[in-house]
DNA sequence: TAGACATCATACGGATACATATAACAATCA
DNA sequence: TGATTGTTATATGTATCCGTATGATGTCTA
């Protein structure tokens, strides 16, 4: 038997990430607890989880609330996140196999189909894809780690970054550049696209940010 | 009044940090409840946290030890820690200003004092002041988290990194450099050797686990 | 004597019970 | 009428209790 406190975890994250959870809301444990049909213990640590992963934040006895990032702690989180992002391409290129490489090509396929159709979501499906399968290359779990923990904190912001008209055929070319680089195992190359490409990304937020106050 | 799983926290990782609790070693929810003079709900609640910090690791009904990595783990770990330090080297050219010059210039000369007098564990200390003074330069409150989680992570194993003969003197010509290219504003600079001199430091590592094994 | 199975002790995961701080609301006084 | 203080409701923080899985010990059999 598992932790109960683990499927507790994956369900309220699903909520923060659909947006039925929005950021600053209160998380009551006896409602949560009545909810999923456990006691207020296991939601307590799966509160105390999602704290320490920085996706809620407590105050004594004020409870749990979705954490709401600042304009300014948003940019810091993706300036870190483009560093981390670039250094896995850097690996990628020395680590890189055949298999790998197909992978990634691939995602960059799917990415390609879903701009030429002028598919949003399934773009946003892609380029997750095609980051996930550079991380699987770099080597370094660690690092994929991290990258995933900033993915979710990023991704609750994330609600329609390419709605920017232009933005997706430019984030393609982008990915293609990027892709390129790996192949040819340009390691600093591959590493300052795609930090580059993580910024454009993150200069964005102002807009994400003024998105949620609607 | 403040929570009791807090205080709770730092005593324990301070169990770790001075050897006392070494990878490995079992906790006991009871034995530490006896010995707080708290129940094992706060317990629970520090063990979860220091979980999810990376600090310790559960197996379901097996309880927690302290987290053990392979050198395959400690070196990915030293790997990111190296980028992020040269990340915030860059960016402390860019925020720097003279109280902050101030600060990392007196680590640096306790560093200088401290390897001239040859007192390895003050220049230890000293070492971490200084690269907590380049990290309060950086500016990115985020970096600065990520960069305190991985030092708490690499200080379980952080036992006299440099008693390697030499190794002191090598270490202090290489924060000079840094240091000069921090004053300098020469960011690309600067990330590379303060990334290489980690990188240097995380080269020791089978010594350091070697000596765990004793 | 060695191995396998059964019994039991122990400690973790979860439920429940209790204490207390916070905040909202109301009542009284200036 | 407004502000301050007292009361109360509610939810967090902690303690305790219970079920059960795990591993150890002991016995029985081949």
């Amino acid at each position: 038997m598992t932790r109960a406190s683990e499927t507790l975890i994956l369900q309220i994250k699903q909520d923060i990430f659909s947006g039925a959870l929005r950021p600053g809301d209160q998380l009551e444990e006896s409602e949560l607890a009545a909810r999923f049909g456990v006691s207020r213990t296991p939601i307590r640590e799966a509160i105390r989880s999602m704290v320490d992963c920085g996706l809620l934040e407590t105050r004594p006895r004020k409870g749990a609330i979705v954490r709401k990032l600042s304009a300014k702690e948003l940019h810091d989180l993706f300036q870190v996140a483009s560093e981390l992002e670039g250094m896995a391409c850097r690996l990628a290129c020395e680590t890189l196999t055949q298999p790998h490489l197909e992978a990634i090509k691939t995602a960059l396929v799917s990415c390609r189909d879903a701009a030429t159709a002028q598919d949003i979501p399934n773009y946003a499906q892609a380029n997750l894809a095609f980051h996930a399968a550079i991380h699987a290359t770099c080597g370094n779990s660690w690092l994929i780690d991290q990258l995933q923990q900033i993915e979710a904190r990023i991704n609750v912001y994330r609600l329609m970054p390419y709605e920017v008209v232009g933005r997706l055929e430019e984030s393609m070319r982008e990915h293609t550049e990027i892709y390129n680089a790996i192949t040819e195992r340009r390691g600093m190359d591959a590493n300052n696209l795609m930090r580059d490409h993580m910024m454009l990304q993150g200069m964005r937020l102002p807009q994400l940010l003024k998105a949620l106050e609607d």
